[in-house]
DNA sequence: AATTAGAATGGAAACGTTTACATTTTTACT
DNA sequence: AGTAAAAATGTAAACGTTTCCATTCTAATT
């Protein structure tokens, strides 16, 4: 079965095809498919048909190569297996074609080595510029490139530190993403005012995702500023799914807690799931609220307590933020959306203790 | 602050540049760089050192356009927010990088109309291949035009109809998925087997889902074969969040469904959630099962009783599929890979009625 | 009718690679 | 030492576009 094309030859039909069916030069096809230059309506018709005839689909390798910009954004994220990060490439992609790029993904399982090779390839491609995740923004050799070689780039979720007193540009990037710190201590003084007094945090590694240190700091701040002791957190690499041995130890303490906050709705469910197989009740014997506002949240029962960060609006903004980069506007500021807190049901009032 | 290269020059170090500053030809510099042809030691450490000096990042424009080939895997689906799809991306996408291809995303959003405009943004763009799962294979004339085209593809989850008699070699086409309609009917037999006799499907819009369809043949065959009654499926959009109205109608009718068999997860959870909103327990009142087996069922309690699709395979069996395609090799077959039953806790046996 | 401005078109270079082919250098063998 | 084979290198074309510049055509002005 020989693909059967619009015409005999084997190949694609290129721009030359096109010229030579029309009978116009390879300039008047290009003005003609570009709607650039000046061309008469009579030599516009007939390279359109010929166009037609041809089945010609222009080559953006050429077209690219030639223009040396690929019209293409890459996106390199640490996993699509958390919905935050799917849902937000969702929105990147949804964004990205409404302004007419193309859009090249790569994940990383948030290893800090992986991203260099990952961005390496991005590089590579020439895409004209980049949305990414990375494991830790102040520490990152891929972003310290970036920044060498004026590739323009968006953070997502990622978040610099705030800078107080001396301000080392190299800290400045930018970013989108919510205030982490802001939110996760908003959640912890939710916990408290619903009277819970011994409040652990279960947090994805540090080392993974610069995002649930700050979270973890957010809580200390909220503790602390009850008055309140703060517990040690428990670090969890991102990939793991059973969380029994940690909520054993933690559980079976002797001033046990009442109220666990995660850095992630992922890890929320996962200890949720846990608590109640080593039979706990969620809420009634500990209460768990989580940190994302994923979808699914909403769709248990009792419904998650969360933080919800606007995922869709920052894959959004960033690809706008992107554009004007890529447009040559200069440092624009990060964006910090606002997030919500979503009460739930798996966090409720204490009874009394 | 100007980007600062490693040279003097303001634009990227080309590998003629790289040539000049090693003091050779073009040729040798790219042989260094592929390691193909052979090249003294020497010069190969010189040429190496000049890359490294200035910082040469090869061009895959310039090498594609020449080789005319992209090493680049377009992926097209429906969306991101249906974790199946999102993880069955990131099984793809890991594959792709460990045999050195690029992917290139895009969504339709589940509408037919849009898979056009898709496919050809990725054909533009001269991708090696596609991957990609469309609303109805067997009437999608993106297909047709990849046929027609002989571009590689590979389906994933579109399932092509049992060839009996007549093998219209047109339908004839390579997918990668489970066999939804036994799936479907092996569930609902489980649900048989524990009793319920008043099944009613939910089911994603079949013109959204060829898959939905298959499954709810699947369910058909399952009831008659039981010789119970086949109710009529409850069709609803995927992006559908709240079907309180479509439950409430089911649930108040004469003869109640004791179970409620769904075309998705993400439809069952809604299902779940809608229902005990309506005061009706899961699954006490009515038993919900799903298809799909996505992480999260796992998480809820009670767990999620589903048909589990091995996501990842199909995604990795997909890229190994397309790159035997792309490699030249004829068609090869549809992979029908195997579901399992996790018979969950959300569908349980019928005490009595 | 001659001039000229503008529109319409064409020729050719450029984008950054790879590679077939030609040429030069090295090596090994007699 | 001379030759042949092999290894190393270079030259230039090709991939499919866009676009600068030059040229030709058209039509409007004098």
């Amino acid at each position: 079965m020989t693909p059967t094309l619009h015409s005999n030859l084997t190949r694609r039909a290129t721009i030359k095809d096109v010229a030579q069916t029309a009978g116009v030069s390879l300039a008047t096809v290009s003005r003609v498919l570009n709607e650039s230059g000046s061309v008469k309506q009579s030599t516009f018709d007939l390279v359109q048909q010929a166009a037609q005839s041809l089945g010609f689909r222009p080559n953006l390798m050429g077209r690219n190569l030639r223009a040396s910009s690929t019209h293409t954004l890459g996106v390199m994220l640490p996993t699509l297996t958390h919905p935050v990060f799917a849902e937000c490439l969702q929105s990147i992609e949804t964004a990205a074609r409404q302004v007419q790029r193309t859009i090249t993904l790569t994940t990383t399982d948030y290893d800090p080595a992986s991203e260099e090779a990952a961005s390496e390839a991005l590089l590579r491609q020439r895409v004209d510029g980049l949305i990414l995740t990375v494991a830790d923004a102040s520490s990152s050799t891929v972003l310290d490139k970036l920044d060498a070689e004026g590739v323009p780039y968006v953070l997502v979720f990622n978040q610099m530190p705030r800078l107080r007193g001396k301000r080392t540009t190299a800290l400045n990037r930018p970013c989108v993403s919510v205030d982490n710190q802001a939110a996760a201590k908003h959640m912890v003084e939710h916990l408290i005012k619903l009277g819970h007094q011994q409040i652990c945090m279960i947090a994805g590694r540090f080392g993974q995702s610069d995002r649930s240190l700050l979270r973890y700091k957010g809580y200390k701040q909220a503790i602390q500023a009850a008055g309140l002791d703060c517990a040690a957190p428990v670090e969890m690499p991102f990939n793991q799914t059973d969380c029994r041995r940690e909520l054993q130890d933690l559980l079976s303490q002797r001033i046990r807690p009442t109220a666990l906050f995660c850095s992630s709705d992922q890890i929320a469910m996962a200890v949720m799931r846990d608590a109640r197989l080593l039979g706990f009740d969620v809420p009634n014997d500990v209460s768990v609220a989580g940190f994302d506002g994923v979808r699914m949240g909403q769709l248990l029962s009792p419904e998650l307590t969360t933080v919800v960060q606007p995922t869709s609006d920052i894959g959004r903004t960033a690809v706008d933020l992107l554009m004007q980069l890529i447009a040559g506007e200069t440092y624009l500021g990060s964006a910090l959306l606002h997030h919500t807190l979503r009460p739930g049901a798996t966090a409720v009032a204490l009874s009394s203790t």
